[in-house]
DNA sequence: GCCGTTTTCGGCCCGACTGTTTTCAGTCG
């Protein structure tokens, strides 16, 4: 069983737990199973069987938690989710889906009435069946009718953090030139960087906050007005967003800001850090336990940490990760920014797929003050894009070669253009360009594009063999899932890492916001390994090369330093790089 | 279910808002 399996039993443990009413604590106990489990690359059976670990090592695995690991990798299921999948019935899971209703609500709804869909629920309150339960009222039915749709409509997927990130930057420009305000900023898994965004979080600073709030409902891509207090405002924006904001005074902005930052795993960390040291942290500031406010505590998010002896955390860190303790070791990561970057190493052009000519590519790089790119077309095997064979890759070498030479004209050229290919790694293994023809190029990347429905062993092996290739310089898109529309081929990451970490091939953070691939959990772990990661944009077109943020946020989640990244170097330094699987590859 | 520089038992982050309630539970983040 992998890891991600075990994470998901685990969570889904949590979910029966949280259904039946138990102990919020031992339900909290499972979901942090989860997500350690989840963010744990090196197979838990690996430390199962080694002589000198225990699974009980890791933070918040007990005696009872590692018995329950051990049980699933030998293959068994696990008595506790038998029983409780037994006594909660498959349809709970899809009210708790409805906003508004909770594990218990959601139990009172099953338990006394006959429901077995949502159609059902939908009956029942137009029978108006439901008011007369302990709890529910008029309001209530309504309320749930209204939220019914949005529960059964699939399109309600979490937004791609970019397709927040418009909606962000759009809400921001309006909500700044409120009078009232005197800051706004947003906040939520959007500042953390999150590959999918849930919902969008602002925060202002104002002592009018009616005002401020007004200003959020007269927007013209506001919708329904969810909820309505006297500081908190809640409305559906674009493509039925929630949209919640927050109003707080200045003495309070740092203090809400990173309260509404979360993650929540982090805050509840960081707040149960105040209270051993009899401290309290809310959304206002910090407190004595035993009554007082700490003075200079809650303006700024520097001052919430200093406070419980920590520096500021980067909010891309913030996920209970082990942060907090990186964060007191003083050993945080300084972390690499969109102006590190120097170079983009994955594009396609018209020769291929691409909307831009390699000289529109060209200028787009300079306009964005690029040092270097590399062109990486697709090959023949790439049909549908019209992959090119080693005939028209030549060809296209000469005008790389050609628009080097005039870009060098007036002296030192504005940007280099490296001869690049991305090879497809074949189905029945083999790349499918001849070596001879991609020993010449600068740059390598290879891909799977085909073949995805093999074997985890068949598909590692395809990329092993692919980075043990003297010429092949990267792994582009490792896993190849995209995010909300395809999960990750099976394939042995662990070994894969290993083995680029061996040989000095990159791995690529793709930077295209459907693939983030390697995601923050992979590249964190081939960091570790000591793999050189690139962070590349895959554009189809000039506007594509503007992708690169999106891959940089995911490689800060990482924890990715600038140095740990290959397209952060100078072009000589990148030029050396290059040379250097050469050479490990020569000597081998 | 986890955890321990007061603790092996008794804690475990904290508050806004809503709708249903006469003082609060449930939901959400």
């Amino acid at each position: 069983m992998t890891n991600a399996e075990i994470a998901a039993v685990f969570d889904h443990v949590a979910d029966l737990l949280e259904y039946q009413g138990g102990n919020v604590f031992r339900v909290r106990a499972y979901r942090n199973a989860a997500r350690l489990v989840k963010g744990t690359v090196e197979p838990l059976a690996k430390i199962c069987q080694s002589a000198d670990r225990s699974l009980t090592d890791l933070e918040g695995i007990g005696s009872d938690l590692a018995a329950k690991i051990e049980t699933l990798l030998s293959g068994q299921p696990l008595p506790l989710l038998k029983q409780l999948e037994s006594e909660v019935p498959q349809v709970a899971f899809d009210l708790m889906r409805v906003p508004g209703l909770g594990p218990k609500k959601a139990k009172l709804l099953v338990d006394s009435l006959t429901i077995e869909s949502l159609d059902d629920l939908a009956d029942a309150c137009r029978e108006e069946r439901v008011r007369d339960l302990k709890g529910f009222g008029a309001k209530t039915e309504a309320t749930i009718l209204a939220n019914l749709a949005f529960a059964q409509d699939p399109e309600h997927n979490r937004l791609l953090w970019n397709e927040a990130d418009e909606i962000v930057q759009e809400l921001l420009v309006w909500m700044r030139q409120c009078p009232a305000a005197q800051r706004v900023e947003a906040a939520g898994s959007w500042r953390r960087g999150r590959e999918t965004v849930g919902d969008i979080d602002l925060l202002a600073e104002s002592n009018e906050p009616t005002l401020v709030m007004d200003r959020l409902v007269a927007w013209e891509s506001a919708g329904d007005v969810m909820l309505r207090g006297e500081t908190k405002t809640s409305i559906r924006g674009p493509r039925d967003v929630q949209i919640d904001l927050r109003v707080v005074r200045r003495e309070s902005f740092g203090a809400a800001w990173q309260y509404f930052t979360g993650s929540k795993e982090h805050n509840v960390r960081l707040r149960s850090r105040a209270r051993d040291r009899g401290l309290s942290i809310n959304e206002y500031g910090v407190t004595q336990l035993d009554g007082g406010a700490v003075a200079s505590a809650g303006a700024t998010e520097e001052e919430i940490y200093a406070a419980v002896g920590l520096p500021w955390i980067p909010p891309e860190l913030r996920e209970g990760r082990g942060e907090i303790e990186r964060a007191e070791a003083d050993r945080l990561p300084e972390l690499i920014t969109l102006d590190d970057i120097r170079g983009d190493l994955h594009m396609h052009t018209t020769a291929t797929d691409g909307e831009a000519t390699l000289s529109e590519m060209a200028a787009a790089a300079i306009e964005r003050g690029l040092s270097y790119i590399a062109i990486t077309d697709h090959s023949k095997r790439v049909t549908m894009a019209h992959g090119l064979d080693a005939r028209r890759l030549r060809k296209q070498w000469r005008e790389i070669d050609k628009l080097n030479e005039s870009l060098a004209s007036g002296g030192k050229p504005p940007v280099v253009v490296f001869k690049g290919i991305e090879v497809d790694m074949l189905e029945k293994g083999g790349l499918d360009l001849p070596d001879d023809l991609l020993a010449e190029a600068d740059w390598v990347v290879a891909s799977l594009h085909y073949g995805q429905q093999q074997s985890r062993e068949r598909i590692t092996s395809r990329i092993l063999e692919a980075i043990h290739h003297p010429a092949v310089s990267c792994i582009g898109h490792p896993t190849g899932r995209l995010i909300n529309r395809r999960p990750a081929y099976e394939v042995d990451m662990q070994q894969v890492i290993e083995a680029a970490a061996v040989t000095g091939t990159c791995l690529e953070i793709n930077a295209n916001p459907w693939r983030l691939d390697l995601d923050d959990v992979l590249a964190a772990a081939a960091k570790r390994a000591g793999v050189t990661l690139a962070i590349s944009t895959d554009a189809h077109s000039t506007r594509g090369l503007d992708l690169m943020q999106c891959g940089v946020i995911q490689a800060r989640r990482a924890g990715l330093e600038a140095k740990d990244v290959a397209n952060t170097r100078t072009l000589t330094g990148f030029r050396r790089l290059l040379a250097k699987k050469r050479a490990a590859s020569n000597s081998s």
